[in-house]
DNA sequence: GTTTCTATGAGACTCATTCTCATTTAGGGG
DNA sequence: CCCCTAAATGAGAATGAGTCTCATAGAAAC
């Protein structure tokens, strides 16, 4: 991965250290594009020999989040995931609410809707959560 | 307040009993239309000279939100929020940024497109989740 | 290489929520 | 009204995600 040009760029940016544990987590967030939770990413490096602590994920996930690199999700059990952002194309979530399976949506009009409802609130609108909940249709 | 019958009716339906704990938790929940966390109701029937427990509310809340008779609300600063729905009219929410002032919504519009959205990804829609989050006009 | 100052790891800690289990209470007979 | 039994409760322990602490390791500057 060239994004590592990305996490240097940032880190530097703060005035912080470009670290193997740093760059081991944001690999492991590019690794894939699922939605991931803290945890999985500390045993998953551990499991690949990295020496981290959970600490240091939790850590470095709050730097990748702040510097808008990954999107945290609740989906409301208790747990954050986490999903790589570089790829910029916005959409929000469908969760299966039997077997857990997150596929994604994106629909401008709703975004647009939104963007007036903030408007007649008086909101400058900063990021939304939009998340329908239902059967897939595996599990119906 | 007579929602005291609605309460009745979903615990007799279950093979609940009707007590003095579970009345008070929802007494207290219709006594406003806000936004309340557990402690918050747990110290409300305390300071009231309520006899319950933290354990009970808890127990209470998980009731009557399985009967639909409250939504949890999650706006993800780790506490979960309820709020009464016997006042049946849907709506979701914006949410400053900086002073947590809720406002609530409600977009015809939007929720059709979220049953097309829902539609088309062949889930069986159960329930969403839609939060604005900004800056209120007091704190831009 | 030495200094300096940030980053890390291990494990203690927090805090909302859930669980345990001994005790109390609701509510249906008698 | 009282009894009986299963369900409900309270107190506090347990859980679990996430955060904090502090001694040590390691990066960058000199």
């Amino acid at each position: 991965m060239d994004d590592i040009r990305e996490l240097k760029r940032v880190l530097h940016k703060e005035n912080l250290r470009y670290t193997s544990q740093r760059k081991a987590v944001w690999d492991e967030l590019c690794s894939s594009s699922d939605h991931r939770d803290a945890e999985s990413i500390y045993l998953a490096l551990r499991n690949s020999g990295i020496r981290v602590s959970r600490a240091t994920v939790y850590r470095t996930i709050e730097v990748l989040v702040r510097h808008n690199m990954v999107r945290r999700l609740d989906l409301g059990d208790g747990r954050s995931r986490y999903e790589n952002k570089l790829d910029p194309k916005h959409h929000d979530h469908l969760i299966c609410l039997s077997c857990g399976r997150i596929e994604e949506f994106v629909d401008p009009d709703i975004e647009k809707l939104q963007e007036k409802v903030a408007e007649k609130h008086q909101f400058a609108l900063r990021k939304h959560i939009h998340q329908l909940f239902g059967y897939c249709k595996d599990c119906q």
